[in-house]
DNA sequence: TTAGGGTTAG
């Protein structure tokens, strides 16, 4: 907000400033000097009378605060005027985007109780970005959805595209669907987050076909839908290749800049493929080469095929060439040393990452580490590193050492490792079928007997076999999450 | 004259 030597300079202006404010409110690049021009629309009367200067303040103050949600609601708060519904609008996306989309809500629900807000097809999109957000994304999104019929424009493809996103988060990708099949007209928005909602629910094929359908229909595919179909083509089970080639002709016939986003995501498609010399073209020819990412993807992919000596020799060229590695880095410089077994190289990595790097190892560094130390069978040195992580362990860290006890027989570390499982994930019974088979090749057949009964006591051998796909072959949560209450009043 | 989408490596 405007200080009074700020006011008092403004005053001085006020002939010269007042045609031209709101568009200097655009141009401002540090708050203060935004302060200025705010100073000069409060002395001109012109944030009084005039809403859309008050519009364009408020995007001002949002875009170049560090906290555009305070800085949207303490504007709209010290307005001399109500604010109208583009200012609100703009304040529900400021919110959505912010730290805490929740705060969205409340102050969403408040103007619906005053009518300062008739909800518009520009306020369900945001209102929509903040649901997506959710922890529980689901229930929202659904009570949205009513609120949408309710006034009609569900049909809205901006507003449609919002309630794809919602249901494709919360894993409906059914019901994602069915909007973006009844939305009469889509855009290229619509048609992106339906690519993107497919790509990250595992239904690669969709995914390309939505992008196929995209393009066939005459939309221009932008960055995010280019990204999310390559890593559909990435992971796709058959015709990846192939639909990648494509995608990445697409690009260049359209000269299409890649940068590092898309450069890895094509280094990715082409890796995970198996098109080696590609993907290395790929990295070579790109501009920025000092950032991590393109490396990283091609040096995890190298070793996620078992490329592990070309992953290393990738890891060293890295460093030859002065780009610094990050964690994700040394999760493929591990990974490497995984495949083949090459302990003493993952040794060196390891000691060498807060050393050299400065780098913190994270869970995926440990875990590469206890999966390396359990199949040589270093089992007491895998637990011990277990246990004096920096950080939490996780089901996937103690599964590797269980797995490492189970084929190499070390029966008291797998029943702490067992029990640390059973902390961590009470409904695991894989955790008794290994140390089951355990006890048993020991012939510890009384330990069975016990380790049976008390699986009985867990109720773990009567969970019933109910499967999460649909007949259409996807994937649906069974369950819908807990009620979280009516959050829309 | 002001507003709406989406993304890569592990």
């Amino acid at each position: 907000m405007p200080s009074a030597p700020l006011v008092a300079a403004a005053v001085g202006a006020r002939v010269s400033l007042r045609p031209n404010l709101s568009l200097l409110a655009d141009r401002c690049a540090t708050p203060r000097a935004l302060a200025r021009v705010h100073a000069a629309m409060i002395v001109s009367g012109r944030l009084a009378e005039d809403a859309f200067a008050a519009s364009r303040l408020l995007t001002a103050y949002a875009a170049l605060s560090p906290d555009p949600a305070a800085a949207a609601l303490a504007l709209l708060s010290s307005l001399p005027c109500a604010p109208n519904s583009f200012m609100l609008n703009t304040t529900l996306r400021v919110l959505a985007s912010s730290p805490d989309p929740a705060a969205a809500f409340p102050f969403f629900s408040r103007l619906r109780v005053t009518g300062a807000l008739a909800p518009g097809r520009h306020t369900f999109p945001f209102l929509l970005k903040a649901a997506a957000r959710l922890p529980l994304p689901l229930p929202v999104t659904e009570q949205l959805h009513a609120l949408a019929v309710r006034h009609g424009i569900h049909l809205d493809a901006y507003v449609a595209n919002g309630l794809v996103r919602g249901y494709s988060v919360a894993g409906r990708l059914r019901a994602a669907r069915r909007v973006f099949d009844g939305v009469p007209e889509r855009n290229a928005a619509v048609y992106t987050t339906m690519v993107s909602a497919y790509a990250q629910n595992g239904r690669h094929e969709d995914a390309m076909a939505a992008f196929d359908e995209m393009v066939r229909v005459g939309f221009e595919p932008g960055g995010a839908a280019l990204a999310s179909v390559l890593s559909a083509c990435a992971r796709s089970a058959s015709g990846g290749l192939e639909m990648g080639r494509h995608v990445h002709d697409l690009m260049v016939a359209r000269g299409m800049a890649v940068g590092t986003i898309l450069g890895t995501a094509l280094i990715d498609m082409y890796v995970k493929n198996g098109a080696i010399k590609e993907a290395f073209a790929v990295l070579d020819g790109l501009p920025e080469r000092h950032v991590p990412g393109a490396w990283n993807a091609l040096i995890s992919g190298l070793a996620h095929h078992g490329h592990s000596e070309r992953a290393l020799d990738l890891f060293r060229r890295m460093q030859q060439e002065g780009v610094p590695p990050n964690a994700t880095t040394l999760v493929g410089a591990l990974s490497a040393c995984s495949h083949p077994g090459l302990l003493d190289e993952a040794r060196r990595l390891f000691r060498s990452m807060e050393k050299d790097f400065g780098i913190t190892p994270g869970i995926q560094h440990y875990g590469c580490m206890v999966d390396l130390l359990g199949r040589a069978g270093l089992l007491s040195e895998a637990e011990d590193m277990i246990r004096r992580m920096s950080c939490e362990a996780d089901t996937m860290i103690w599964g590797a050492l269980l797995t490492a006890c189970k084929n190499h027989g070390g029966i008291e570390i797998a029943e702490r490792a067992a029990v640390e499982m059973l902390k961590l994930d009470p409904s695991n019974h894989g955790v008794y079928v290994v140390l089951s088979n355990l006890y048993a090749e020991a012939g510890r057949w009384q330990d069975v007997d016990k380790l049976r009964k008390e699986m009985k006591g867990a109720r773990l051998s009567k969970i019933p076999g109910a499967s999460a796909v649909d007949g259409d072959g996807s994937l649906e949560q069974p369950e819908s999450p807990p009620p979280q209450g009516n959050v829309l009043v």
